[in-house]
DNA sequence: TTGACGTGATACCAAAAGGTACCTTAAATA
DNA sequence: TATTTAAGGTACCTTTTGGTATCACGTCAA
């Protein structure tokens, strides 16, 4: 499977993904970091972090023998791109955020 | 399983419920009606139907002996509540959509 | 270099999801 | 009323998913 949209729309079918998105939202963490935050195994949490890389949500950086998991906000795009397309029904209020969305570097000010 | 953003992201999860509400979207059917537009059984269709019902993205309304298919625009609202979370990532202007969608009655223009 | 630690990979299991087949029920109509 | 047709319900099958257990590998530090 390699739909962009089917991947992250997967990312986000399960709600202990999402609770990994927000606390790496707030902060980057390693697996063993986020081990600490569920009530599951290490090998459970990778998985969940393969999905969420998968589906383009999150970044992994190796660093020594550690893997540095950072939110890849722009990840969210498809799932924004799939949304837009019922403008219609919030008299198109909608397209200001997918404007938004789509700026460049969406983190820095410009 | 009770949480409404769960089951409207678990409804939004798989490609033929997201191509259904696009269809209910342009219009509204019966179940026999989105059959013919996948290679499905009705029995299939149906079970789609069911969850996106329980993710409060569609309303069904018995009229006769068909079940006429409507989509539900603003069960997307527990999604983009979700999504609101991530406004700072984009300079708070999510927050514009997130006003928009909790906007009362929002296929009509008050 | 030895050991502890963080991770990757694999095998395995249970439950949920997506699908079909079949039967029943209800409504429109001849 | 009898027939046809659309829909619901249930049982069942297969695949995927979420989880554990276990072992191997690379890296850091004593």
């Amino acid at each position: 499977m390699s739909d962009p949209t089917q991947l992250a729309f997967r990312a986000l079918s399960d709600p202990t993904r999402r609770d990994i998105i927000r606390i790496l939202s707030a902060e980057e963490k390693t697996i063993a970091q986020l081990t600490d935050q569920f009530d599951m195994t290490r090998a459970a949490v990778k998985k969940h972090l393969t999905v969420l890389s998968d589906g383009g949500l999150i970044t992994v950086e190796a660093k020594g023998r550690e893997r540095i998991n950072r939110l890849n906000p722009q990840g969210l795009g498809p799932v924004f791109d799939w949304l837009q397309y019922f403008d219609r029904f919030w008299d198109d209020r909608l397209s200001d955020l997918k404007a938004a969305i789509e700026a460049p570097n969406p983190k820095d000010n410009q």
